[in-house]
DNA sequence: TCCGTATTGAACT
DNA sequence: AGTTCAATACGGA
């Protein structure tokens, strides 16, 4: 696996700031740049809990390659994994590693992220049929709900999830996101 | 308990 | 072909 490249950088959030844009009191936030911007994921102790897309208003919080140097060997590890994955993923191609994923929710939404990452890159599904993958058939509607809900895009692919009639849908936050999401693997929608 | 939701399919214009 | 509408399961307040 290829090393960290050199444009990723490192921000430990002050414990003072806990609550401020979402983040979690202790954990370890680390960009990701890519051709489509700066993502960063945020790892807790378990693995990485979150992925957000590049956000405008965030630089001034990032702080170089020495405190990159300060954050602890495994979850640089991870952050090598999720960096690799992530771009497989923006290129069109299937992720091969993933780092390991703390989802924090309740069981049902695990189970449809769970039924998320079963799709497989430049495939889509609908909503009901993510319900009928969990045994609910008729959740069609809270599926959506945990789609809204899930903290890793694009490594939990949440843009594959089209509506009943191929629609695109809808997206928390950018829509455009799932657009060009789909577009890298070359999916046609409606 | 009530409200909103990234749905769905059927019944209407 | 577009619009309205009720059913529906879940999560948050």
């Amino acid at each position: 696996m290829k090393s960290a490249p050199p444009s990723a950088f490192a921000k430990l959030r002050c414990d003072k700031h806990v609550g401020c844009c979402g983040f979690k009191r202790g954990s370890i936030e680390l960009s990701i740049a890519t051709n489509a911007g700066q993502f960063v994921a945020r790892y807790s102790a378990k693995g990485l809990a979150g992925l957000n897309f590049p956000a405008n208003g965030g630089a001034d919080l990032l702080v170089g390659q020495d405190v990159q140097q300060r954050v602890p060997t495994t979850i640089r590890c991870w952050h090598q994994a999720t960096a690799a994955a992530l771009k497989q993923v923006l290129a069109g191609r299937p992720a091969k590693n993933f780092p390991p994923l703390d989802l924090a929710g309740t069981e049902f939404q695990k189970s449809v992220w769970n039924a998320l990452r079963k799709i497989s890159t430049g495939k889509t599904k609908s909503y009901g049929e993510i319900a009928q993958a969990i045994g609910r058939p008729r959740a069609v509607r809270a599926v959506g709900g945990a789609c809204g809900a899930n903290p890793i895009p694009v490594l939990v692919p949440c843009h594959r999830v089209l509506a009943a009639n191929k629609k695109l849908g809808g997206f928390s936050g950018e829509l455009n996101w799932k657009r060009d999401l789909l577009a890298r693997e070359g999916v046609m929608f409606w």
